[in-house]
DNA sequence: AGATGATGCAACCACAGAGTTGCATCATCC
DNA sequence: GGATGATGCAACTCTGTGGTTGCATCATCT
């Protein structure tokens, strides 16, 4: 457990490592779209935005949904305050050994 | 600032999205080491490693440390702590977006 | 001073993935 | 039923980068 990074974690920031995805996210955390209608807002092709969503919704960032005959997507939030919790207790424990540390060190002078 | 991602977050997931970076950080976690240390651990080069480091430290998410002749580094958790703080806050921008469609959803019934 | 171990730099290979174009398909709305 | 707009799939290009080897260099410890 305190091996590697878990898979989900990986996926996220694989898919969060990216501009283009993040246009996507964030015009997205306006309202939900679909890729062809993504397409009209951002610089890319639909088939290019098409491969993006594919990537945030493998990493559960996204949810498609079926309105009509378009394929809308939806932010999901949830998943990036999960990332961040899982984030937050990793970077807690390495300041905590450095206090460790330093307080050792202190204590040798 | 709603606009894109500050550069400085799209750095630290670049950096966080690699198998092998994590697995340094891990180690890096357990104690300071230099890249030398740290290539008698893992299954790639030292030269690799070196790269690594490089990535990681312009993310801000380690610190190098002259002791001797050697060049150790440091896992700095106060980067991961501030990007988590920061992932919080978009993903309860998102779901506080999602509330009110449901909310509004729910009235029109 | 000199051997030694550590780091730095450069060229090179190979694969992943971001992006494109083109076409097929499939549901929807008239 | 048929036109239409949306999605799905496939092949191809090209850049970025993880990884390697080889050599130069530089500080350190004896």
């Amino acid at each position: 457990m305190t091996a590697t990074a878990p898979d989900t974690l990986l996926a996220v920031f694989g898919a969060l490592a990216d501009e283009t995805r993040w246009s996507i996210l964030v015009a997205l955390g306006e309202g939900d779209a679909s890729a062809s209608a993504l397409a009209g807002r951002l610089p890319v092709t639909r088939q290019a935005i098409a491969k993006h969503l594919a990537v945030l919704q493998s990493a559960g960032l996204v949810e498609p949904i079926r309105v009509g005959r378009e394929l809308r997507f939806r932010a999901l939030g949830s998943a990036l305050s999960e990332t961040a919790r899982r984030l937050d207790v990793i970077g807690a424990e390495w300041d905590r050994r450095l206090a460790a540390i330093k307080r050792i060190a202190e204590a040798m002078e």
